[in-house]
RNA sequence: GCCGAUGUAGCUCAGUUGGCCAGAGCAGCUGAUUUGUAAUCAGCUGGUCGGGGGUUCGAAUCCCUCCAUCGGCUCCA
């Protein structure tokens, strides 16, 4: 008999080999039915799997992580069988579950195409109606090889070199059987809804030296309605992509002929830009920075002191040749070196440091067309860059008060779903980065213990660190689950280095500053289009390019509408007047549709008693009130908006 | 850059298997209407069917090529 530990602390007593499954069922045979994995001694494990010694155990049903990533790893082995039966000679590379899904790469000698996956997803579901079960078995290394190498399949042979033997399983389901680790569910009977979403291109191991297997993702759900769900879920989210909603607010576009990945800002976003801008710069001044201007090009010679030629030259706008010098420029990929050069302009204090030099600077990089994607990855972008020029003794406070401008913007913004990545070295490869080992034991020890102190969600990766010094990036997701990269914080000991920045120390001796980047937004543009989803477009009052629209009932009250705008406009609000001639209704709808946040309805009413009815964005009517009390209504929301 | 898909009016989309002067709704323009809280009515304008080349008596439709967009992969100072 063994002894097996719930997680309540409870211990029951089995005979050696019984399966999570069967535990189960003697539980309950409801629990039996909804349980999907266990957790057996720390290890996910598939409920198939007989127990032979004292263990605790933890059953997963379908909100665990555990029991999806097993649920769908066993639908990838599904989809596989069906593949295996439909495409004869077909070779497989590895199918894992990921966050949403499941996919499978696999190496076809008839191209797959999306025109397929219906028939495959039907094949599934009648396979899954038959409710195959899920074996496993252990095998010896010589034979999962054999087992292989029969097949001429290259992609599992490779596998197979890189593990231990006493370590390889198969499973199988149906006809298919497949190297795997597991865990899987005990049968495929469970997987009732199937959506098989694209077909992809990836490279083999994920290099792009290797070749490209197709890559299908697909989705499944133990039930229907949950599939139905997630799939009005995803028409959602597209409703809040920031390309459409660009398009229809009228905030950026893009140009053929301008170029790809070179975002045109269109009046109502670039107003929109602007008013982030000067809340960022007003933050700014109040931590001491000082504003700069620089060039949009530098010498070649620039890039090459600063190392970023060598290593990203083939990433850049290649070099602007002058038609009589023949000097070479580069359009700039970065504002550092520029800064550097400020920083080197005049002999500097240990007194003056920190120098904090920010500039809305806009940078252009030869981004892989592949890559590029609406205003998130854009070749021609504006960073809310900053340099910070501090001692050694300085660099955590400097970071901390870097974290504190991140953190108040995200609080305004009502950001509250984002992480704190924090870029360390490699543990083992030390020699990739340049700086002495105090220096980064220094530098990384401040990001930690900053991050710490202001109580950041964090997540720690090792080697991660940009070559010459270690970071903290904020990663945020946009409304279809992808994670973007927003503000930046990074410690630079290269820069100073390679423009031998100095400054005079109390000890009268010449010192080397740190260097730090940063940039809480990030991109202007990435920053607007995490905004756009995150607010589906209904900016908050401070920020929304048209605050205020005022609605006249008809043409008689054009010139009062006029009057309340322009009354508006002194007390510093962006109002407008919507004078089409048109019904009241028709404006309402049509500037609702544009998220306008406050619309005024004016007519005959209004005109005589002086007031203004008003609309609140999604709210509907709100009564009226007098101009001036208006003005008030509006300060007094963007004063709680900027708390 | 790589794999795959897509590209018809300013926007959203119809145009089965190649065959009358390429369509609709919205937007725009003109006129009527002068409106009280999410679409007033009528008329009109607008397209080298992404660009180029080819097949054919005939191409939005078939083929080649280039460009752009989308979904991924790789990359991201």
């Amino acid at each position: 008999m063994i002894k097996i530990t719930f997680p309540d602390g409870s211990v029951r007593e089995y005979e050696k080999g019984t399966t999570a499954l069967q535990i189960a069922q003697s539980i309950s045979p409801r629990l039996a039915a909804e349980v999907l994995a266990a957790t057996i001694n720390g290890q996910v494990t598939g409920l198939q799997i007989p127990i032979n010694e004292d263990a605790t155990l933890k059953l997963h049903k379908w909100e665990d992580k555990e029991a999806k990533q097993t649920f769908w790893h066993t639908s990838s082995h599904l989809m596989a069988e069906v593949l295996q039966e439909q495409f004869p000679g077909i070779k497989f590379g590895i199918g894992p579950s990921i966050e949403n899904g499941f996919y499978y790469d696999v190496d076809s000698p008839v191209p797959i195409t999306e025109a397929d996956l219906e028939r495959i997803e039907q094949r599934m579901i009648e396979l899954s109606k038959s409710d195959e079960p899920v074996t496993c078995r252990s095998v010896s290394k010589a034979e999962a090889m054999e087992t292989y190498t029969k097949k001429g399949d290259q992609y599992k042979t490779e596998m197979i070199n890189d593990l231990q033997d006493g370590t390889i399983t198969f499973y199988t389901n149906g006809a298919f059987t497949d190297l795997c680790r597991g865990p899987h569910l005990p049968s495929t009977g469970a997987i009732k809804a199937i959506k098989l979403t694209s077909v992809a291109g990836a490279y083999w191991r994920g290099n792009e030296k290797n070749k490209m297997l197709t890559r299908i993702y697909g989705i499944t759900f133990p039930k229907k309605s949950m599939l139905d769900e997630y799939l009005i879920m995803l028409e959602e989210a597209k409703k809040r992509d920031h390309r459409k909603l660009g398009k229809e607010l009228e905030l950026f576009t893009f140009s053929q002929r301008v170029g790809q990945g070179l975002p045109l800002w269109l009046p109502r976003g670039t107003a929109l830009r602007d008013r982030l801008e000067s809340f960022l710069r007003k933050l700014q001044k109040e931590q001491g920075y000082q504003q700069v201007i620089t060039p949009h090009i530098g010498m070649k010679d620039l890039y090459v002191t600063s190392g970023h030629y060598a290593k990203y030259g083939k990433d850049s706008f290649q070099p602007i040749l002058t038609p009589d010098e023949g000097e070479e420029f580069l359009l700039k990929p970065m504002n550092c070196p520029h800064h550097c050069e400020i920083y080197r302009s005049k002999p500097r204090s240990y007194r003056e440091l920190p120098v904090r030099l920010a500039e809305f600077g806009t940078v252009y990089r030869y981004e892989q067309s592949g890559e590029l994607h609406g205003l998130t990855r854009v070749r021609g972008f504006t960073q809310d860059d900053a340099h910070l020029f501090c001692r050694p003794d300085q660099l955590k406070e400097e970071f901390t008060k870097v974290i504190d401008i991140v953190l108040y913007i995200f609080k305004i913004l009502k950001f509250e779903d984002y992480t704190a990545q924090i870029s360390l070295r490699d543990k083992e490869d030390r020699t990739k980065y340049i700086g002495t080992d105090e220096n980064w034991e220094r530098a990384e020890s401040a990001i930690i213990e900053a991050s710490a102190e202001k109580g950041l969600k964090t997540i720690v990766e090792y080697g991660e660190a940009a070559f010459y010094g270690p970071k903290l990036d904020f990663m945020v997701r946009d409304a279809l689950g992808r994670s973007w990269q927003l503000g930046t914080i990074q410690v630079d000991y290269n820069l100073p280095e390679r423009f031998d920045l100095t400054y005079k120390g109390s000890d009268d001796m010449e010192h080397r500053p740190v260097m730090i980047h940063r940039a809480p937004f990030g991109s202007m543009e990435r920053f607007v289009a995490v905004l756009l989803e995150h607010t589906a477009g209904k900016f908050p009052m401070w920020l929304a390019p048209d605050q205020v629209v005022v609605l006249p009932i008809s043409e008689k009250f054009n010139d009062y509408a006029e009057k309340v705008s322009k009354f508006l406009n002194i007390h510093d609000i962006r109002a407008q007047v919507d004078d089409r001639n048109e019904k009241i209704g028709r404006k309402i709808r049509d500037n609702e549709l544009k998220r306008i946040p406050l619309l005024l309805i004016v007519g005959e009413k209004e005109e005589a008693t002086g007031e203004v009815s008003v609309r609140l964005q999604g709210q509907g009517d709100k009564g009226s009130m007098s101009r001036q009390a208006f003005v008030g209504f509006v300060e007094e929301l963007v004063a709680q908006e900027l708390q």
